[in-house]
DNA sequence: AAGTGGTCTAGACCACGTT
DNA sequence: ACGTGGTCTAGACCACTTT
């Protein structure tokens, strides 16, 4: 077992009043904002921190759970406790519906990851017709059954976000909307094929901790919140035709809007 | 200590692979989601599972760090533990900086908060001039220094928000934006009185855990993260003239934007 | 085999809140 | 005084990764 170069560490203050796990873990923050453990270094192991501050391995371990719960570092069984390295992030644009980037033969999501040069994927697309939950029906205007489309997008093999595109039946019914690849443009340019000519979207933002379920459909690290995001598309009769739910990894995306200030 | 009424939490599988603490976590959970424990209701006590379950009370205790990390459950010292309940949500939506609403004699935060029957407090209020970070000073076209403008919102006692505004000293410089209260609208009416009429924001979302000083500035319960909002503002000559750094406890917000289709 | 983190036990003492 | 959660110890055994 090496020992924990000195200087990296300090000592612990035995007349604060400042838990020790928490001294442990204030340092150990310190180091990292610091830069003296870099993005994916590996930071010393528990029997080594055990053993430069004298305490218990629980207390180490606490310490420890803390930097985990702020998203600071993440462990793997067998091998470490690394400094958690920022993904690259996807940058979501106010004008990423714009009609303009709906004319190629390719989904946005794809076109756009390859251009930032990354592999994108798209998997467990389901299609099908349900009873959408309260929530959804009636930001629909009230209808009793929908079709969903459900998929998970990834970025390099790491899946990013999970969405739900609920559509009235009336609209998307014998529909390509209704076939797992809607063809070039994907359902928007069907919508409009249709003679729902899109007007504006309305979306919503919340920020919160991920479900478990959610926590493995993303495979999200400790301390990674989940952004939500329900958009609502409206047609230009001012009826919704589309809401679309989307989980996404907190790490992985910036969304970018642009305001009128009239 | 009062025994669990039987029913509410089952038994454990000692076949399964999955961890004891998780097996609880996942028992009450589940008796949270189903309404067994509602909102604001107190949890059995750490010694009335460890009783129920027959377990060590780190076993418990563990589980429920589990609950807390997910925003499920706060932990009141000497009281007990408690189901989170939702504190009322301060919508934000994509007109509230619309010229129309800049009349007032009063903020927008105080107007929008006592309309909602809240009771608004801003505080911490500092206004200084300041070196910009590096980020801040390229947003506003690299100014070597800035006017900061500090202030932390609460709704009924509870803080919610806490913004920085950055402003080149050019602009702001000796003007009433450089005084505590700059006076009925708010900076954005004082700027358009210099001059600086304005065209547009850009508005950046990212959510993350919160650091240490956002906890405690804050007061963010366990698994609450925050939303960062970054807003440039730029007026009718393409000019950014404030920047506006955001931190906001994701509980109490839900953004709201409206997005063109063209 | 050795080192790492993951889980769990059975205690102890303390600080906080209520009765 | 008593019940609550907060902190800490000193072990134990296990699962995973690397040597």
């Amino acid at each position: 077992m090496a020992a924990i170069p000195s200087g990296v560490l300090g000592a612990l203050d035995s007349t604060s009043d400042r838990a020790v796990f928490r001294q442990i873990a204030d340092q150990l923050r310190e180091a990292i904002d610091k830069g003296r453990f870099k993005e994916g270094a590996k930071l010393p192991s528990e029997s080594e921190l055990v053993e430069h501050y004298g305490v218990s391995r629980m207390t180490v371990r606490n310490a420890l759970s803390v930097l985990q719960g702020e998203g600071l570092v993440h462990s793997e069984h067998g091998k470490g406790v690394f400094v958690r390295p920022r993904p690259p992030v996807r940058r979501l644009a106010s004008d990423r519906f714009a009609r303009r980037h709906r004319d190629q033969g390719k989904a946005a999501f794809t076109v756009e990851a390859e251009a930032a040069g990354s592999h994108p994927e798209v998997d467990s697309l389901e299609v099908k017709e349900e009873r959408p939950t309260q929530d959804v029906s009636a930001r629909l205007g009230g209808p009793r059954r929908v079709l969903a489309r459900r998929r998970r997008y990834l970025l390099d093999g790491r899946p990013v976000e999970f969405a739900t595109s609920y559509l009235p039946l009336d609209i998307a019914r014998g529909t390509p909307i209704a076939e797992p690849n809607p063809g070039p443009g994907g359902i928007y340019a069907r919508l409009e094929e249709l003679g729902h000519r899109l007007d504006h979207f309305e979306e919503e933002i919340r920020a919160r901790m991920p479900t478990p379920g959610e926590v493995k459909f993303l495979r999200l690290a400790a301390g990674v919140p989940v952004i939500h995001l329900i958009r609502t598309a409206f047609d230009t009769e001012g009826r919704p035709v589309e809401v679309c739910d989307t989980v996404m990894a907190a790490d992985a995306y910036v969304l970018a809007y642009q305001l009128p200030a009239t």
